[in-house]
DNA sequence: GCCATTCTATAACTTCTGCTACAGAAAGGT
DNA sequence: ACCTTTCTGTAGCAGAAGTTATAGAATGGC
């Protein structure tokens, strides 16, 4: 093991990651400034740039962050309930309490970079490509489903993948414009007919 | 009527317009910056601001713009229909068409600013206020379904109009991150679901 | 022809962006 | 004690953002 040398850093990077998440989180990615995330630290920019590398290189940390701690939850629901339904249920009513958790709401995956100047593509295909990942862990569920008969079998998997992921994103979209916990748990009965028999 | 004194405009302002709006709608309002617009036109600053004031105001009435023509055609599909059912059938097909008639695909409404920096509050206050203009008119027409039989007598307005207000949400999303008309047409089935009898 | 009026282009301004050169401070190795 | 290594704050970089002062060009009115 090597020992730790030079000055030893003046601030918990654990503590300082979890900060820049949650104002990535409030502001986007190209709303989040420097200022904001240095503030948000209480460090000036050298330190941040030595703990981080770049704005993008910590933005794709905080990605990876929120998805091992608060993204994780509504999808780890989805697995532990008994029925897909109940799973869907329980993922969805997660996400609302997700999108409520934080100010100005809604989820980061999915409202982190929604436009974004060309400089700034590589984030938005960070974004793009956990929200993939979160399609496919759906779609996993709904062939469990399928394989142990609660679905039929002609069911079009990747169809109902793609529309329950569109209530999260009308979840995140909407808590972002201020709708209630109420509002937002609304949305979740409408959809789960979806998976009513024809 | 005055007559036109000074010097003539040097470019048609309602086809400079037309596309501001496609530049907006394109690349959001923040995304789309000055040299963009007056890329556009043809044309430069000065000009641009003599005719339309400055970025905030020509994005307002860019979208006022979008409202009247591209906007409007989802809408009038949904009054148009003979039962409650086939406008929104016709509404979400239509929002599928305006979101694949511009790259990289949306609504400019929903997409055009979510993440803003605080300087640019002004610009997502009129998109929102536009987007509760848009639940408003769903809202009537599940309305117009109720006083005519086709709906029971307790169902819950303005759940149903929130709710398939995110489909649109989602379709504007996910036509953003590039899905196909197909993809985007197969959201449109399950969402209907949500008016079937208990 | 000359005036007032209005649009246009050049060129710049102010402010802010992400980022960094520099010098000093705090630790371990020897 | 001294060197090396690493973090820290001060101060400022180059570039881009939205915007505008200035001077010139193009029109109608008289």
């Amino acid at each position: 093991m090597a020992t730790a040398r030079g000055r030893p850093r003046g601030f918990d990077r654990d503590l300082a990651l979890e900060r820049l998440m949650q104002v990535f989180w409030a502001k986007g990615y190209e709303g989040a400034q420097l200022n904001d995330l240095t503030a948000a630290i209480g460090v000036k920019p050298p330190s941040f740039y030595a703990a981080f590398g770049s704005k993008e290189a910590a933005f794709r940390e905080a990605i990876d962050l929120y998805i091992a701690t608060i993204g994780a939850a509504p999808m780890r629901a989805l697995d532990a309930a008994a029925t897909v339904r109940a799973g869907l249920r329980a993922m969805l009513e997660g996400s609302v309490e997700v999108a409520l958790s934080a100010k100005p709401g809604g989820c980061l995956l999915i409202l982190g970079v929604v436009n974004c100047l060309p400089v700034n593509e590589a984030a938005r295909a960070h974004l793009l490509n956990a929200r993939r990942k979160t399609v496919a862990l759906v779609a996993d569920r709904l062939r469990r489903g399928v394989a142990n008969g609660e679905l039929p079998a002609g069911t079009d998997i990747a169809r109902l993948a793609a529309f329950f992921h569109g209530i999260m994103q009308a979840i995140s979209f909407q808590a972002r414009d201020g709708a209630t916990r109420a509002e937002l748990l609304a949305l979740i009965d409408p959809a789960l007919r979806a998976l009513d028999p024809d």
